[in-house]
DNA sequence: AAGCAGTCTTGACTCGTTCCAGTCTGTCGG
DNA sequence: CCGACAGACTGGAACGAGTCAAGACTGCTT
């Protein structure tokens, strides 16, 4: 994506157009997934010094603007995604973290369907599938 | 559940029956979706001085064989509940990080028909629904 | 061009969790 | 019943992700 696309996308958020903030959308738009130490080293390979508190805020701020989606699967660091509101979910390898996408089963949007939400006000279902990716099977089962 | 009961649970994962696993074993039984710091507590309460180390331990060991499950969402701390094998899912309270159990919407037990897994060997299908629990919902909105 | 609200930098710090070495204790063979 | 040993527990130190705080800096508006 074009860094003026990515200006674009802040100033209709009403954020202001900062040199760490394109950096951290951009390494986010190329790498899907990414741990915030991973989107660290991007955004300083990008841009020279950065402090990883400028990635943090930046990081939260984005996803409170909607811009970013973060994902937390059990016993990880926290990732950052770029696709947002087109409720998609993700598959997770156990054995090496790798994540992939996967699109919604049920198909339509809110996909939540809780038999009793105990008086809860659901607006958000999150599904995570656990698995082994390709790789890791093949890696783990070298018999035969 | 009676202290016998949870020795032969105990025995049955052909693991040691110490003071610290009946009472851990105990505390998750009867408070669920507690997190490791109120095990701690309510195992301390129960035997008197336990280390916080043992308690991990048990934890992590009763987890592995299969009597426990942790449920760790995003930007909590983990937590352990006993009820395994039924394949329930989750509604979190985005305010105040309440958790109540929700039968699966689905009903049969695998619940995970991913679009298209990309190769993953899916083996268990994570839900959580985020919402905000009655008592929040009230205490945000004291309109009217 | 000026001023301000909002960002970034630096560095210390919290908190959940894990690692380590040593001691203790269920459990099993005699 | 008793000794021996693998496994469990203790205490303390360490680790890493993430947060807090104070001050310097900089987009944005006028």
């Amino acid at each position: 994506m074009a860094p003026q696309d990515l200006t674009s996308v802040l100033r209709g958020a009403s954020l202001r157009v900062t040199r760490p903030r394109l950096a951290v959308l951009a390494a986010v738009h190329d790498h899907p997934h990414a741990d915030t130490d991973a989107l660290i080293r991007l955004v300083r390979a990008d841009l020279g010094a950065v402090s990883h508190q400028a990635v943090y805020d930046v990081l939260r701020v984005l996803t409170e603007a909607g811009l970013l989606r973060r994902i937390q699967p059990a016993g990880a660091t926290a990732r950052y995604e770029a696709r947002v509101g087109d409720n998609h979910h993700h598959v997770v390898c156990r054995s090496c973290g790798t994540i992939a996408d996967v699109e919604c089963a049920v198909g339509h949007a809110p996909c939540l369907t809780a038999s009793d939400s105990h008086g809860f006000v659901v607006d958000e279902a999150e599904v995570v599938y656990w698995g082994t990716c390709p790789g890791c099977a093949a890696a783990l089962t070298p018999e035969k």
